[in-house]
DNA sequence: CGCCGATACTAAACTTGTTGCATAGGTGCT
DNA sequence: AGCACCTATGCAACAAGTTTAGTATCGGCG
């Protein structure tokens, strides 16, 4: 039921296919839920089934026609519903961690390689938050932008997830020293 | 099988019961990972099994018996094997972060609310986590402890957590500001 | 000309994770 | 006396998420 509420967040804006959202849900959205696209086109039918989403066919030439949703009256209400509910504490798995803490039997050279790819990854995402940002604001100040812009939301959202993945970085950097100067590479 | 690897993690330094382990799972182990004691009596069961774990029972005054579990040799291997392997991408689910992205749509009230619950848990987090790393420092400077140290891991976990976590708190209170600036309180 | 990757979706099997209930004595509060 | 909460585990049912496969068409690359 929790997807559900992901769901009707990312189409507030937008109505949009499977594969978009599956999109989505890899990038932007991937900050705080995320979801396989086999997941997202069972939860839209079923969410279609409940009359929260409805879907337009899309004929489309040279492609596979697509089914776009959006929001009806009922998807807005329950999302409203949603928001007033407690939520639950966040979830975060993350198994390079895992790693780390294992480090006394762990394959030393393997790990560091590991944060090397999350610093990259990181720093992938953080472009493409920045960008969004940049999007949002729209050659706004920060400052005018809190004063008058209207997607709020999705601006406190990304501001989590541009510190996250900056904290990564950080952190990931951090790690790579500690680990050069506890095991140093032969040589 | 993410959650094996995370248990035979949390079992490096000693030995623990199921519920000991739900516990943890609940604190410093959060962090990174997490599971219900139900997961975990289970997935005692099966890496027992497995060979991957030793269980003894210990008979105690007024308390039912328990099972403390600790890793065998076959278990250790498996660790070491793990770190070898790709770490899949992190993954964050956040309901709250999920309500902020539908603001448009939200009792404003109540998400106000929910960020102020989150700001006092990620405090309590803060602190419970700040007590653990003054525990590993055990008296010595970072600098001493980086240099000699022997848990190296749980340390470089701990510092993601504490990090975090203040930023949990850097967050909420900015979301804070913008609510209360766009959607004052009336009165 | 054959292969890869993107678009767009469907189906089914499988593994994980959550919830609710049950057992059973102990401690601590009011 | 009654209630809530802690220790310590287990079972069953259900909900959620992952993996693996498949359909079909197009554009670009060498």
């Amino acid at each position: 039921m929790s997807l559900r509420n992901a769901v009707l967040a990312a189409l507030i804006n937008r109505e949009a296919s499977g594969y978009e959202l599956a999109k989505q849900f890899h990038v932007s959205v991937a900050n705080f839920w995320t979801a396989t696209s086999q997941q997202l086109y069972r939860e839209l039918d079923k969410m279609e089934t409940d009359g929260l989403l409805s879907a337009r066919v899309v004929a489309q030439e040279r492609r596979p026609d697509k089914r776009l949703f959006s929001l009806t009256e009922a998807g807005r209400a329950a999302l409203t519903d949603f928001t007033r509910q407690d939520p639950r504490p966040t979830t975060v798995r993350d198994e390079l961690l895992v790693q780390i803490e294992a480090l006394a039997h762990a394959d030393v050279a393997s790990v560091r390689s590991s944060i090397e790819s999350r610093i990259a990854s990181s720093g992938r995402r953080l472009e493409s938050y920045e960008q969004r940002l940049a999007e949002i604001l729209n050659g706004r100040t920060e400052e005018e932008f809190l004063a008058t812009g209207n997607r709020i939301g999705p601006y406190l959202t990304l501001q989590r997830g541009i510190i996250f993945e900056r904290e990564n970085l950080t952190w990931g950097r951090l790690a790579l020293t500690v680990l050069s100067r506890r095991f140093p590479t032969s040589g």
